[in-house]
DNA sequence: TAGATTGTTAATCGATTAACAATC
DNA sequence: TAGATTGTTAATCGATTAACAATC
């Protein structure tokens, strides 16, 4: 069994793929951990422990090869392989995940939208028709859909959860304000807009409440 | 100075919330801390200590009175008052966000929209007019607006938040893939999608690569 | 009173940082 | 070789959990 990587480390790397893409663009060819870690507003240490738990992708004397580590970044994170996405619920939330051009290239490919809204149904999105929900396990089975974006209430959201992962479903990435139960082997990302939000007006009240600073990183 | 409130902590709080007010309304008046960690899957260990940070709210022998914790909650989020807020970007996710309702219940008015585009300005969605960016500044200060939400691109958001906090924008919930610098007196909140897909991504992925389970909590 | 459950201290666990030998 | 910087171990720090006295 290999070595358990915390949460920590993997919520981090996906921050370090965004800034080694813009050293990349700015043709930057080495970076040291020292250098990085300015920029980024972290550790040096952290940086070098986080990335050894993976393998020792730098060169003492010399850092790391930007481009290089761009891309064993991306095979950790699995980003380099092509995943097929569906998203349910096609209301505004669904409609922005799906004109998000950016994950196409990082290998995510919307398969497919669905919704239960009779007028949304049949219309096109970004190349992508909007479908009634009673195709979704068979769609799901024909697409080697991997993952499902649920845009949709958290009154729909278990039920739907559990449709979708009865036809395969690894991963949900989950928008509806609840917490769904799922079985061991299928993953939920939750993004909670609504407690992102009262995180934010806990540390702007807090702020004018005269405390001065804060604690932890963002 | 008061004692620092960890941000572990702090981003615990909108989860106890939201399963305070589902209680409330199934009718349970009052909860202990071991039921309450059956439901939510965290120890009531945690649950004592995360709420002792900010007071005994509770009572030996009895538990927590569910509508005292809730409406306790809201005041230490400061969601017992009223925000006001502006969305700076009309597109699907600037949509999306003004048109879910549920923000208005907890004391956030969106005062404004503002794009650049001049195809959406004059648009009304919910009832609010979208504007150009030129009125940002006065609008900001006529209307006392204290957050603004960044659903624009990555390359105008650092302008747009320099903007705005000289206008006296004290919160910035940003969902542009940048990371923004901003004064002591200011905090930002992010919401990257994009990473938060690619932490999805690579725990299905490790789901599937054989490693069994995972470390850490949602 | 007896039972239940909190508030809080102490123990454990894990994550971050510091330090430095290894090595390019 | 000398200088730079990693990989990695050890030290520190903080957060979580366990335990239990206080008390309703």
């Amino acid at each position: 069994m290999e070595k358990q990587i915390s949460k920590a480390v993997i919520s981090r790397l996906p921050r370090y793929y965004r800034y080694l893409g813009e050293l990349m663009e700015d043709g930057v060819e080495r970076i040291s951990s020292n250098e990085l870690s300015q920029r980024m507003h972290v550790t040096a240490s952290q940086i070098r422990q986080d990335l050894n738990n993976f393998g020792g992708f730098g060169q003492q004397g010399y850092g790391y090869n930007v481009k290089f580590l761009y891309t064993e970044i991306a095979k950790i994170l699995g980003i380099d392989r092509q995943h097929n996405l569906i998203i349910i619920g096609a209301g505004n939330l669904g409609q922005a995940i799906a004109n998000y051009a950016n994950f196409e290239k990082r290998g995510f490919v919307i398969k497919g939208m669905f919704d239960i809204n009779p007028r949304l149904i049949g219309l096109v999105v970004r190349g992508i028709e909007i479908r009634g929900v009673e195709d979704l396990e068979q769609f799901i089975i024909e697409n080697e859909v991997q993952m499902a974006a649920l845009t949709i209430p958290k009154t729909k959201a278990p039920e739907i959860a559990d449709r979708v992962i009865r036809a395969g479903v690894k991963g949900i990435w989950n928008f509806a304000h609840v917490d769904l139960n799922v079985p061991d082997d299928v993953v939920v990302e939750n993004v909670h807009l609504s407690e992102s939000l009262m995180r934010l007006c806990y540390r702007v009240c807090s702020m004018q409440d005269g405390k001065s600073g804060e604690k932890g990183a963002s």
